[in-house]
RNA sequence: GGGCGGUUAGCUCAGUUGGGAGAGCACCAGCUCGACAAGCUGGGGGUCACUGGUUCGAGCCCAGUACCGCCCACCA
């Protein structure tokens, strides 16, 4: 064993080893009680980001314990098609040879999609596989195999049944460039200069006329009508008069409707049912006509006239100087806003009236509300909680359709007389005529729309399957914020609508872990760290566990620091095995505590063992890591190992053998978050069979947690370790030295005993104030007294052993 | 505009029913003694963002202010 650890080569060894063992596996018929998550599975396109490399380190984490505590664990892995973010890909690869899908047609498209996928895809399990991640990888699904897109249709086929998706007219977010609909949830949205033109609309009959502000003046042509808010007083006598729409001299009326905001502008709104969301829904209100006059490409359509063919900005342009020609162009202002944009190829989004799929959420909603209400599934951190039943709430109905040619194609056809038949496989004839001239919808499902599925649809779903049947449901999901609404709280009525139950009963919201600078992680933005660089740095048991160090808050920014703090504690705890592995040959380990430093090291381990499983069952990894630092490095290093050594090389071989026994103890708490260290450390341990990663957990023990009751219940090493004699100051320079360990009448005084009396001076003291201050006897609750006065009596004890 | 979170040492962050202001890194000093110099020991360093309140006592509880960040949102 070299002095320095050295995690490459080590570390993907044991990985080797363990999948090669088969340790990861999951097995149905193994029984017991099971422990499962369904992990969210990864763009097939994806690289590993830090997001991810946090996930599987929160999760892996819980993965391993419950395996070492007994659980038949299942950790899922897989991919999901992504298919804007896929399509997009494939779309620029083929624009470096001057094509477009279009070139091909769908079917080559498609091929094209798989065959890439073949090429490029599929490389994300390997990064999972290298931050040691204990995923079942046998079990990998992707979100198109076949067995799943069947699963896909089975799941659509029973909504429409039960009429929950319906087709409808609306307005949508439509990508000019990827010619699909989008969800609100597939934009970002950018802050851009524009201008805002203040044109007036003449009135039909009689001077003058309404004034209105746009930014957007090429949908002026769709306006159908002007809209003011019904309690703005300057226009009072302007509703129920008519105007006359700019350039394309179509005469509109005025109306009044409360969302209308008086405030902006001139208070007046060009209506535009096709082009804008408002205006959308104002319109419906009133009954307006929706008129489109930008077509599916972004350019303006023949409703448009003779601006039509032309782009946004050139039929805007045009309009505006018709209408300054005319003097009805009032000013032009430099104006900011945000418009929203493609989150895959930032094309700007043009609202757009589409015929498109919609699944309602009045009914499936209910049992998920439900469901959270009653913590059948609970968000952590609890603030998260709030959020997402809010968000279900008020979740409008979704637009599920897309326009894509990579996905899951809807299951409906149509027959030439329009009627639709809906099934699950093709049908061999119209069911309603009994056509045969069938033809298939062409639009896909929104992504999310089989995502949902993943937690059932993994295990076998809609087969029955003994998977199934014992995996489901499963037990925790780990995402990022932004997903609460986009995948969680779908998978809960999903799982609730198809299954009967919850696919899981706690969510993490993890941190989202910025740049140093503050600054979101962000590839465009330059301010990435490529988690596998650091694992090649400083091994993935420290990368795992500064990441996880980090995981404390909502946001928190990037430190080298933890991750090098992992990397200390990795050849920290393989140096004290040196220690003692040096000192153990031929000795077996056994609990044989003689002196107090090895009950209180058992103690110590004992009382870790306690803290870590309640930090881990409140998900609360960085205190669970912070535990285990101290345990390692002032515990067990500092202060026990230092203990221990004139015995260990006295060949006292109870000392020995009771080092063995705790340092497999510390072995053990430590695998879950550094379980490469670990178990090669483990397999250099005399009488190894089993592996660490599948040994057993501590057990709580009541002897050594009596022991640290014992022990005065203080954890200060110090102090106990000064009472037993153990410790002793070299006169002079203060050092702390073990090498000559020396009986309690032979302690010397020193600086160091000196500094200990004056904190327990002080401490006597505040403690004495506290309680001779009536008010503070009186008021505060009696165990809060009673504290202090133990306190105050311990700390007398141990000033008059230090001579004080 | 709404929601959530943050502001504690030079940096990244802990601080669990209100009673000692802490860790890691960085810095300074001293140490190669048979695990580890990626080490050990010791040390310096903070008006706990600000204002007010509650309390015998506030980093912690309440009200407000300022700044930062994330998420969301149909301001044309």
């Amino acid at each position: 064993m070299e002095p320095l650890y050295k995690p490459e080569g080590v570390e993907e060894r044991w990985q080797e080893t363990w999948e090669a063992e088969g340790l990861y596996e999951a097995h149905a018929e193994r029984g017991g009680e099971t422990f499962v998550i369904a992990h969210p599975p990864p763009n097939v396109t994806g690289e590993l980001h830090m997001g991810h490399a946090l996930q599987l380190a929160l999760a892996d984490t819980l993965v391993r314990m419950k395996r070492m505590q007994g659980f038949n664990t299942l950790f899922q892995p897989g991919y999901d098609h992504a298919g804007i973010s896929t399509q997009n890909a494939v779309e620029k690869d083929l624009a470096k040879e001057g094509k477009t899908r279009h070139d091909l047609g769908r079917e080559a498209f498609e091929a094209r999609v798989w065959e890439w996928l073949r090429l490029y895809g599929r490389t994300i399990m390997t990064q999972f596989r290298r931050i040691g991640a204990s995923l079942d990888y046998r079990r990998e699904r992707f979100t198109m195999d076949d067995d799943y897109v069947r699963a896909v249709m089975r799941f659509f086929v029973h909504l429409y049944r039960k009429g929950w998706i319906y087709r409808d007219n609306r307005i949508i977010n439509w990508c000019p460039f990827h010619e699909t609909s989008l969800s609100d949830l597939e934009l970002v949205h950018v802050e851009v200069d524009d201008a805002l033109s203040y044109v007036t609309y003449p009135f039909v009959d009689g001077e003058g006329g309404v004034t209105i502000a746009t930014a957007r003046p090429a949908t002026i042509p769709g306006d159908v009508a002007v809209a003011v808010h019904p309690d703005d007083q300057r226009y009072r006598d302007v509703v129920g008069r008519e105007v006359v729409v700019p350039h394309i001299e179509r005469h509109v009326p005025v109306i009044a409707d409360g969302e209308v905001d008086p405030e902006f502008g001139t208070g007046a709104l060009k209506v535009t049912p096709g082009h804008d969301p408002l205006d959308f829904e104002i319109g419906r209100r009133h009954e307006l006509p929706e008129p489109m006059v930008i077509g599916p490409d972004g350019r303006m359509n023949a409703e448009a006239g003779d601006l039509a063919g032309l782009t946004q900005e050139e039929a805007g342009e045009r309009i505006i100087a018709w209408a300054k020609e005319r003097g009805l162009l009032e000013k032009r202002e430099s104006y900011r806003h945000s418009v929203a944009l493609c989150e895959r190829c930032e094309s700007r989004i043009e609202p757009l009236i589409s015929e498109q799929w919609w699944c309602s959420m009045e009914e499936l909603k209910k049992p998920a509300l439900e469901a959270l209400r009653e913590r059948r599934v609970r968000y952590h951190p609890e603030s998260q909680h709030r959020f997402a039943v809010d968000s279900l709430e008020n979740a409008p109905d979704w637009n599920i359709s897309r326009q894509l040619w990579w996905g899951h194609q809807i299951p409906v056809w149509y027959c030439p007389d329009g009627h639709i038949t809906v099934d699950e496989t093709e049908p061999e004839a119209c069911a309603e005529c009994g056509s045969i001239d069938l033809r298939r919808e062409q639009d896909v499902l929104d992504t999310w729309f089989s995502s949902n599925l993943w937690p059932f649809a993994t295990l076998g779903w809609p087969d029955d399957t003994p998977d199934l049947r014992v995996f489901y449901p499963g037990d925790l999901n780990t995402t990022a914020r932004e997903i609460i609404r986009l995948w969680e709280n779908r998978m809960i009525f999903s799982g609730l609508e198809i299954m009967g139950d919850v696919p899981f009963h706690d969510v993490v919201i993890h941190t989202t872990v910025m740049a140093p600078d503050g600054r979101r992680m962000s590839k465009s933005l330059g301010t990435g760290i490529d988690p596998l660089d650091l694992i090649a740095e400083h091994g993935a048991d420290a990368t795992r566990y500064g990441l996880l160090k980090m995981s404390s808050s909502q946001d928190v920014r990037f430190s080298h620091g933890a991750v090098e703090e992992g990397r200390k504690l990795a050849n920290k705890l393989w140096n004290v095995s040196r220690l003692i592995l040096a000192n153990a040959e031929g000795i077996e380990p056994r609990v044989a505590p003689q002196e107090t430093e090895e009950r209180w090291i058992l103690a110590r381990l004992e009382a870790t063992r306690a803290e870590m499983e309640a930090d881990l069952a409140a998900f609360d990894f960085a205190h669970a890591v912070q535990s285990l630092y101290r345990l390692t490095f002032d515990d067990f290093c500092d202060w026990y190992a230092e203990a221990i050594k004139p015995r260990l090389y006295e060949k006292d071989e109870d000392a020995a053998a009771t080092a063995l026994a705790a340092l497999e103890r510390l072995l053990r708490l430590l695998h879950p978050v550094m379980p490469h260290v670990t178990e090669e450390i483990w397999s250099n341990l005399p009488g190894r069979e089993a592996r660490l990663i599948v040994s057993q957990w501590p057990e709580p023990d009541e002897r050594f947690a009596a022991d640290l009751g014992a022990l005065d219940g203080v954890q200060d090493a110090a102090a106990i370790f000064r009472r037993s004699g153990v410790l002793v100051d070299l006169e002079g320079d203060g050092q702390r030295i073990f090498s000559a360990v020396v009986k309690p009448e032979r302690v010397q005084a020193n600086g160091n005993e000196e500094a200990e009396r004056e904190r327990l001076r002080k401490e006597i003291a505040r403690a004495e104030g506290m309680l001779a201050n009536e008010r503070f006897v009186a008021n505060a609750p009696e165990d809060v007294v009673a504290g202090e006065r133990e306190k105050l009596e311990r700390y007398r004890r141990e000033l008059d052993a230090l001579g004080g």
